[in-house]
DNA sequence: CAGCATCCTTTAAGATACTG
DNA sequence: CAGTATCTTAAAGGATGCTG
């Protein structure tokens, strides 16, 4: 029932901050954190704080763009903190928030259970094919 | 470490079939179940299962191009069962396998926690935007 | 270094018409 | 009813050049 609530309400993509979005703000965050770079830079972060490009590397065929949208969406849902440190060269540190922490364990999760049964799949993909194929 | 491997892995969209992508299956499995859709179609599921037309009222909004891609993604990776039967008019009845059973239990863990935290991400934003306007 | 602004390409998603 | 096929639109994502 709680749940069924985030399943029948309006849909609508992820901009940038997601202004002027109709869409129930629960279903807004599940969208953030389970957007293909949010997803990643939560699993990262909870390993250790990165710095922005530090970040991009460990992530690996992200755009500076697509990474700093996500950090600033995930800042503004307070899940991540954003350390700027006033130095030069500038250095800005990334790290989770207890919210986040919350959320990237929730992800984390996921991640891991893929991970596991990414044999099943594999096999439950290759009998799905092939049934297609000769029929 | 393994979690990581996923991070650290090859970028691609979700497409038909996912054919022809350049992406660790671990990787391509996680974005099948966080896809917008995918999310959706999984939480449901996990109350009961439903008809074609009765899931994509359910979920609402939702085009039945979208839908019966998602349902064949998932169904593909052996998350979801597709009984059609032989009937007029046709009738089709979608579950959950086992293996999506537990998919879908952590897709609902991470909706219950955007539930149950979005006070808090509502609360954080409002900050967040504030320092921005003021600043 | 850590971005932001702009332009451009690729994909996802929606609308519509049609079929077994 | 449960789709498929096709077309169009909207959004995600990338490349490049610039700035404090």
């Amino acid at each position: 029932m709680a749940v069924s609530d985030v399943v029948s309400s309006v849909t609508g993509p992820t901009g940038k901050y997601d202004t002027g979005e109709q869409m129930c703000p629960h279903r807004m965050v599940l969208e953030h954190v389970t957007s293909r770079w949010g997803v990643l830079v939560l699993i990262e972060l909870l390993e250790r704080p990165y710095r922005f490009s530090e970040l991009r590397r460990a992530i690996g065929r992200v755009s500076e763009k697509m990474l700093t949208q996500t950090l600033q969406t995930l800042e503004r849902d307070g899940l991540i903190h954003r350390d700027a440190k006033p130095v030069i060269p500038p250095r800005v540190d990334y790290s989770l928030t207890d919210l986040g922490r919350e959320a990237a364990q929730q992800v984390r999760g996921l991640a891991l259970w893929t991970e596991e049964r990414m044999a099943e799949v594999l096999k439950a993909r290759e009998v799905y094919d092939a049934r297609r194929s000769t029929s």
